[in-house]
Formats: C-alpha cells, sequence, structure tokens
DNA sequence: TTTATTTTTGATCGATCAATCAGTTTTATG
DNA sequence: CATAAAACTGATTGATCGATCAAAAATAAA
C-alpha cells in the first residue's frame, strides 16, 4: 500500500506546471515569479517551494514536461512509418505541425531555454548536451542510416542537414498567424520538397 | 559651432551600450541589471537613466545598435557582388560567418529578443515586423528577383526558402566552439551547396 | 478515536531592483 | 572671470522578489 500513499503530490506538481506554462507564455519568464504562478494555481508560494525545491527547479521541470510533450508527439508519428524516407518526412511535418499549432508549449519553452541557466551560468540554449536535443539525435541517426544504406545520396552531411531541418522546424513557429497568408502545410510541402532535392539522388 | 557643443554625451552613450552588451552576454538578461551595467562601464546607476530613460530604452538601443552591425556586415559584403547569384551566396557566407565568430553579439542580441516586451506585452521575437527582420526582407527580394529573372527555378517559395535559408543561418551560432569537429567553413559550404540544390535549374 | 504524516497557508525576512533627485563637477561660452 | 548648460554622483525610496517557517488543515494508519 506504500504506492498509493498520499499521492496528491504528482497531480499538485503538473498543476503547478500547466500554470507555470501559462504564465511563461502570457508574460515571459522575466515578469514570472513565483507568486504570480501560485496566483494561476489558486494556492500560494509556500506550496511551490514544498513541491520544488526552488524556483529554478520549478523551470527546469517544466522544461523537462514540455520536451518530453514536443518528444512524444514526433516520435509517435516517426514510428508509425517504416520506410527511412518516410519517418524523414513524418519527422519534418510532425515538427512544423508541433510548432506552428502548440505555441504556447513552444514559447514557454523557448523563454525557459533562453533564461535559466545551469550552476556554472551556462544557458540551457549553449549547453553541449541539451534535454530538447534528443530529437536532433534520431533526426541526425535517420539521415546517416539513409545514407548508409544508399537511399540518400553519399555527399550529403547528416549533421548539416539535420541543423538544417531543425532550423526549418524551429521557424514554423513564426509562421505568420494567418493561415490564409502562408499556412503550416504550405510551409510543410514547400521545406519537404526542399528537404527532398537536398537528399535524393 | 553648435554641433560640437557638450558631444560627450553619443560617446558615453556607445559606452553605456557596449557595457551592457557585455553583461548580457555574462550573465544574460535576467540577471542583469543597471548597477552591474554601470559597474562594467566604471559609472553610475544615474548616469544612465541620464542618457536614456529607463532601463527598456537602453535594451531596445543596444538591440538596434546589435541589428545595426549585424547589417552593415551582411550587406557590405552583398553590394560587392554583381549577380544575384553572387549576392544570395555572399548573403548566407556573410551571416553564417558573422553569427559563428561574433558570437557575444549574438548572444547579447537573442537575450534581448527573447526578453525585451513592446508596450503591449509582446516579446520582439513573436513581432509581425521586427528591426532584426530588414535582412529578411533583402533576402527575400533576392530570391524574388532570382526567379522573375529566371535565374532561379520558378517552382521556389521565396517565403519558405528565405526562412530555411535564415534558420541555417541562426543555427550557425550553435556550431561546436572546437573549429575541428565542425568548422563553420565546413558548414557554410555545405548549406551553400543544398541552397544551390533548391533553387538551382 | 488517536496518532503520525503529508499537505497547505500566509505572513515575514532579507536581498535586489529601477528610478529619482538634490547636489557636485565639468565644460563651453561670452 | 562669470555664467549657464551639460555631465555626473551616490544615497534613497518604494516595490517586488524567492525563500522560509510556524502553524493549521487534510489525510491515512493503527
Amino acid at each position: 500500500m506504500k504506492n498509493k500513499q498520499y499521492m496528491i503530490a504528482d497531480a499538485r506538481r503538473e498543476q503547478i506546471i500547466h500554470a507555470a506554462i501559462e504564465v511563461l507564455t502570457e508574460i515571459g519568464y522575466f515578469s514570472t515569479s513565483l507568486s504570480k504562478i501560485a496566483n494561476k494555481a489558486n494556492t500560494s508560494t509556500g506550496l511551490i517551494s514544498y513541491h520544488f525545491s526552488g524556483k529554478e527547479d520549478l523551470m527546469n521541470n517544466t522544461l523537462l514536461y514540455l520536451v518530453e510533450l514536443e518528444k512524444d508527439f514526433i516520435i509517435e508519428r516517426v514510428e508509425q512509418k517504416s520506410s527511412i524516407l518516410e519517418k524523414l518526412m513524418a519527422f519534418i511535418e510532425a515538427g512544423i505541425e508541433y510548432r506552428a499549432t502548440k505555441r504556447g508549449n513552444t514559447t514557454a519553452l523557448l523563454e525557459i531555454v533562453f533564461n535559466v541557466r545551469n550552476p556554472d551560468n551556462v544557458p540551457y540554449f549553449r549547453q553541449e548536451l541539451r534535454p530538447e536535443d534528443e530529437l536532433s539525435v534520431l533526426l541526425e541517426e535517420l539521415l546517416r542510416k539513409g545514407v548508409e544504406s544508399k537511399a540518400f545520396k553519399d555527399d550529403l552531411d547528416p549533421r548539416v542537414v539535420t541543423m538544417m531541418i531543425r532550423g526549418a522546424v524551429s521557424l514554423s513557429m513564426s509562421l505568420p498567424l494567418d493561415e490564409s497568408v502562408l499556412s503550416f502545410k504550405h510551409y510543410t510541402e514547400q521545406v519537404t520538397k526542399n528537404v527532398l532535392k537536398m537528399i535524393h539522388h
């Protein structure tokens, strides 16, 4: 019975994380305070300190939560495909769709990545190994396998193409909100078309 | 003689802006305070408030300064070329070189872009018209002219290719510091090669 | 019910911040 | 030199922050 004892904690933690995401999206990291998060979650600052060791710990947990959401969304779509080319296309499509549709999550993630620093004062976005970058590793592996299996051109540098795809996916969060100007579907079509030119014979 | 009267102001403003760039690069926007900037500039907080109307005004002026630096660097290299294709290549090369070599400036610029908000609470990085985006306008024009003059493929969407190039250029600031792993020159070669595949017959 | 543990509150503390301002020094002009 | 404008200082103020903690409430176990 040890497991079911006092299991409110997990739910409360997630509730606080959701409030943090909302506040971050609305007013940005700089203006986000524990009291504002507590307000949004209808609770007190003391409770946040009870469930997290501090503001930084809350932000780190929020980042992990957001990274997991995006990763799950993309990986699930990639695993539905069997061929490497199809997996690559699924990665691009899902990546763009996530960034273009879940803008709140992406905004909050960027707020954290660009502002939270590790004990050595190095921000996430300049660390060598970023938690968010498991996706980059997956993408690079896909490209590498494609080259090895002769499915893709062999003069292609998987590291560089990975960066170019990640850049194109990242920027899809800056697509105009008005879908009639430049829809994310059109953007996806064009990006995949261009990526095919990079990798195909 | 009116012009040479009390011209210390401009020099002092630039000195403060330089100090702001250094502090932003070292400790990030969140920890940057007027007193730390004043310290770095060997002056007082009062002087900053004397030359700028407030912290926000200082950050906006610092952003304009950094944008101008990058713009001048790239545009100068583009204007040395005559053909559209050469201009496009020069844009990519200069863009990557600037981001990869002037990392401090780029870091400070990102710190501001991701944290300063206009009176409506909208951060720079989500505004429709960004001061930094004159470069995107220039790039898109280049691509559009290339299509019109039949130099580039006509199934190419200048808006999308602009975003892909901007993404690849932006990410070059994340290139490993160790040049032997993945040098910015190799990155430039690969990116230009891939862009040529996107635009050429 | 009694007891022990977890969960929650809200007031409080020390630190830090941006901005202000009265007063001082420097500079240019006549 | 005298005067006025510009440049500059640093202490102060009021606000906000993250964190703490004593006390209370809720929950589970015995």
